[in-house]
DNA sequence: CGGTATCCTTTCGGATACTG
DNA sequence: CAGTATCCGAAAGGATACCG
């Protein structure tokens, strides 16, 4: 096992806790582009440090993309999937499936947790 | 989001260092039962408590099972994929396709790293 | 609004030695 | 052979305060 290996490797993208939620919350709704508190405003216990990290591993990684309009007052950052991105969300949902064919997950029906959603 | 959310779950099952390779060691092969050491060579800088956490891991979430063979001496102890673990391979296997599509792995040529191979 | 900075706790995981 | 016990350092992650 070594560094090169890419299943090794797409452990340490996608392992980190957060991320699949985080990806989750940017492929739900209809808008394409979603801002920094928009995102954090549906994952109340995610910290700041949190969010900003992930988000910009996954910029990083070629996943989601940013993009902010410093003409604004406050500045308007808004964040998206990428092509990559969307592709993975495709894997996100089989790993939620295989989650719920073997245990009993009850939907979650609290406003705090709108990622299980597809 | 909170702790009953299904993709929450999954990540931190998934996500956890080495998991994912063991879960391929176990699936490489033509015998479906490999033994403690047989995996532990294959992966030599993963220390024995690690590897024992994951087993214990795996087994708990009924991704692998287990079978002891307690008459022989030394004793036999043995570790499969369940159904539902093969059925994850599937997953590991796009994941590592999604990897590979945007980003340029050599393949693992060392003997430390079959992880890589399907 | 969209983050940083700082501090602190917890968890992870590696090294090594040992045991039934 | 198949682990467990102990110890330790590093890293991840949470709480909170603050800033342009």
């Amino acid at each position: 096992m070594d560094s090169g290996c890419a299943v090794y490797n797409a452990s340490n993208l996608v392992g980190k806790k957060w991320t699949l939620v985080i990806l989750l919350e940017l492929y739900k709704g209809e808008e394409k582009w979603k801002r920094y508190n928009q995102i954090k405003s549906k994952m109340p216990t995610l910290t700041p440090k949190m969010l900003s990290t992930r988000l910009k591993e996954l910029e990083r990684e070629g996943v989601i993309q940013k993009r902010v309009d410093s003409t604004t007052i406050p500045i308007k950052s808004e964040y998206s999937l990428t092509k990559r991105g969307e592709e993975f969300i495709d894997i996100i949902k089989q790993i939620k499936l295989w989650t719920l064919k073997y245990k009993d997950f009850k939907r979650c029906k609290n406003q705090d947790c709108k990622s299980c959603t597809f």
